[in-house]
DNA sequence: CCGGTAATTGACGTAAGCGTAAACCCGAAT
DNA sequence: ATTCGGGTTTACGCTTACGTCAATTACCGG
């Protein structure tokens, strides 16, 4: 299995070890908690962050590799979180707009697909022309 | 084959059709010709957009579904633009860029696809709770 | 006790990506 | 002749997502 990283000081991240390790600052960590994507405990003023909250940032990073906005993401965020009181409605409501954002992700994927197929179109004529100039320099 | 669009006045599409053909706004195109991602020819101060033209907007919005920034997506229509002209070291920098890119689109595919999961269970999810409901109702 | 390192809030700044008038031109239809 | 539906430029405004000080506070090792 993979060695999930570890609170070191206890059981709590402190807001410098989450920012090395995602590779953002402090500022930002805190613009999204100011946002409302994150809520870490405080001791005192200290933010302490928890596993769960680490595998929210997480969250909130892929989203943001994927376009979503922070408002898309927040929302995906409190609607998993009310989702568990059953409420047919809401139910119903919540199994819509999982439809719905799975078609965008399959949609995208294929802008991916199509986007890949012509980045390996472009290597291939690269390196044939790479080939040539090859031969030339043989011949010459 | 696909019912390619064709410029309805003579050889040229306008802005306008352009705007309704991909549900942007006039002034979004106009925004991309400014930072030098289209450049459409000019009948007067009119603009005249060629099949070419409209290729290349399909292809900015394509990159902004993907999360590119106008300015990646001008960097690898200049790239393509002097792509032909096969001096080594540039062909061997661009196979570089185009690795790159390639590995960004694959990891962000991954993403999607982790994604893609996570949907359908929350998905599953939310239909047993359903099922569960449903059956209270009958018992009841 | 002192300096360094990491944390805090608050505030202003900024780049990207357009929105939104305002003020104009121009050709076709009423 | 005017109105209407496009097109044009110029220019200021706005939102998102942080960057960047500034001015503290707090602990830690020497």
């Amino acid at each position: 299995m993979s060695e999930e990283p570890r609170p070191k000081n206890g059981d709590y991240f402190t807001i410098g070890e989450l920012a090395r390790e995602f590779g953002i600052t402090t500022r930002t960590i805190r613009f999204y908690e100011d946002q409302g994507l994150l809520a870490p405990l405080r001791e005192g003023r200290k933010r302490l962050f928890r596993r769960r909250d680490r595998a929210r940032l997480k969250l909130i990073l892929r989203g943001k590799r994927l376009a979503f906005t922070l408002d898309e993401i927040k929302e995906t965020f409190d609607l998993y979180d009310d989702s568990t009181r059953g409420e047919e409605a809401q139910l119903r409501y919540y199994l819509g707009v999982l439809a719905e954002k799975r078609n965008k992700l399959l949609s995208q994927r294929q802008d991916i697909d199509e986007t890949l197929a012509e980045l390996e179109r472009s290597e291939r004529q690269c390196l044939e022309i790479l080939e040539q100039e090859r031969r030339q320099k043989r011949t010459a």
